[in-house]
DNA sequence: TTGTATGCGTTATCAC
DNA sequence: GTGATAACGCATACAA
């Protein structure tokens, strides 16, 4: 492969010259300028861009640790971040974690070693104090509410959110509710029950440990969640459920063991998925691609200022009203 | 930052010491690694990896050219890559194009700059021509039928596929027969065309163009298809339709406009995903987690023998009877 | 087992 | 306008 100092020889220029060029910096001869191009296509050069990357100390990629791309709350985030990083000039290097903390010391690490300018954290296990240790190698942004302003966020008050689904249900004369919910780790989710608990509490109710539903994720939980239900002795007349999807499943599940929304279980989820304005669940829609958006903008602007500046955002959340409750 | 020199010194080893006891090779004296060890601790050390990738030159990057990652069947696709590639100490770099030409040269030339070892193109729509002038670059991998063996591939054979859902619906009966598809340009969606206008010949029945429907992706563009069929004069009795996710919005969509599968409208789509059994889809499997994972195994066994050598893979597909048809 | 020297391919600083 | 030359930070062939 050739490099700029064929390109130097067969053209007759320096290898500055020809840098200046590849570069479009000004103050270079058109004749000059010309005869780099030339040969540039003659041996079929290009430039490679590790040296590049070394040279500047930069590499115009940005890291997203995500647990599973094959998601749609996961992969509205990443066609968010994706979308202003494209218009900026910026690469996604993807680090699906799987929520293994190796995998995201990994990713971290490479934030350290510069293989990315900066690092967006959909989704962790890690705790806050690794994550901090690595705040000096580059603008870290936390889809979710950090604790203090050491790193970046763009979030969704996950509490707020709960508790505007919950208040909804009980408004709507729900007092026995359950939900449903992808892990019971992380910070939003610990927000989430949070919420739950302290609306039950405000109508004296307590939790019901066998009523919150653990691990659902995807339509298949939804099957699951409706089984259970149907082999229990006393049921919540309500769910709040964390994902179009499972929420989906459960629908469409629970029609087919007599389970009907929003008469036998009503139904409040999350997301504002297409899918939720098919089976019209009432969901609470969650700006999934704007999170994404604004998690870029904050590491750019990070990125261009030289600065860890920037504040924390939180983002607005909305209750769509449809037939499931 | 330091540098793998300071390191030399405070041990008082030379760089290259340094970069053994670094990379775990062998034949140093216990009490030299020990003190290296010991620098680096001392001096927060971390490799500059963009020096690793210019002096090695590879980068254990693989690159990913898909038009959004926002779509279950791609997100399936990169799963699988995903996991592959995690096992093997590689990274995804995503180059989202969104069928932009421009894009999708920008990361073929990525590959020429060595930003990635290898590239695997999961959808193009850039052509054939264009395409092997990067062969020479690094493996590629294409997720269709390659015209030849100039570029790896592992394909679904949507030909065949196709028929498969076509001969189906003609044996339940069915002649009035129309499909929905992503876009009508791209290898995958003529050989598509070719197997519905093939299967239609042999009934003696003519493609009716008012019966395809172009643009259909997601769950909303059911609801337009929908809308379509109930303001025609005449309806086919029967569609097939590329992803579980558009005949789901059909069934769903459907059922408000009092169009009913299979009774009013017989529907057989593809991917097998979740929704389609929830909702009782009849759909035509496709393996897509381990399209993408071979696709990676077969870029991998590229890099680590040093040839392009390998042969195209055709991977089986499945119908899944059920109850829309 | 260890050190020296060179290569990887750019960018950027300076002197002219 | 242009050209030497020094970074950038690591890997590695060769010598010892």
């Amino acid at each position: 492969m050739a490099n700029i100092r064929e390109i130097a020889k067969l053209a007759g220029v320096s290898v500055a010259t020809v840098s200046r060029v590849l570069n479009d910096y000004p103050y270079v001869k058109e004749e000059k300028r010309k005869a780099v191009w030339e040969a540039v296509e003659k041996l079929n050069y290009t430039k490679n861009i590790n040296a590049v990357h070394l040279a500047k100390g930069r590499t115009y990629i940005v890291g997203v640790m995500l647990p599973y791309v094959n998601h749609p709350y996961f992969s509205a985030i990443v066609e968010g971040i994706s979308e202003e990083a494209l218009r900026c000039g910026y690469h996604l290097l993807l680090f699906q974690t799987n929520y293994d903390v190796q995998k995201e010391l990994e990713a971290l690490e490479m934030l350290r070693m510069k293989q990315v300018d900066g690092l967006i954290i959909c989704s962790r296990t890690i705790n806050w104090e690794t994550l901090e240790m690595y705040k000096e190698d580059g603008p870290i942004v936390l889809c979710e509410d950090a604790k203090n302003d050491d790193v970046l966020s763009v979030y969704i008050d996950h509490y707020e959110a709960f508790l505007l689904g919950m208040n909804y249900l009980i408004g709507k004369g729900h007092r026995k509710i359950g939900y449903c919910i992808g892990r019971t780790t992380g910070i939003n989710s610990q927000n989430r029950h949070a919420a739950y608990s302290d609306a039950l509490r405000k109508i004296d109710e307590t939790p019901r440990e066998d009523w919150i539903f653990d691990h659902c994720l995807d339509i298949d939980d939804g099957k699951r969640v409706v089984n259970a239900l149907c082999s229990m002795k006393e049921r919540p007349t309500a769910l709040l459920v964390s994902s179009d999807q499972v929420a989906a499943g459960i629908v469409l599940w629970g029609q087919s063991k007599g389970l009907n929304a929003p008469d036998d279980l009503a139904l409040v989820s999350f997301d504002n998925h297409p899918i939720s304005e098919a089976l019209s669940i009432t969901t609470i829609d969650l700006p999934l691609l704007l999170m994404g958006q604004r998690a870029f903008q904050m590491v750019h602007n990070c990125l261009i200022t030289g600065t860890m500046a920037g504040q924390a955002e939180k983002l607005p959340v909305r209750l769509v009203e449809r037939r499931s409750v």
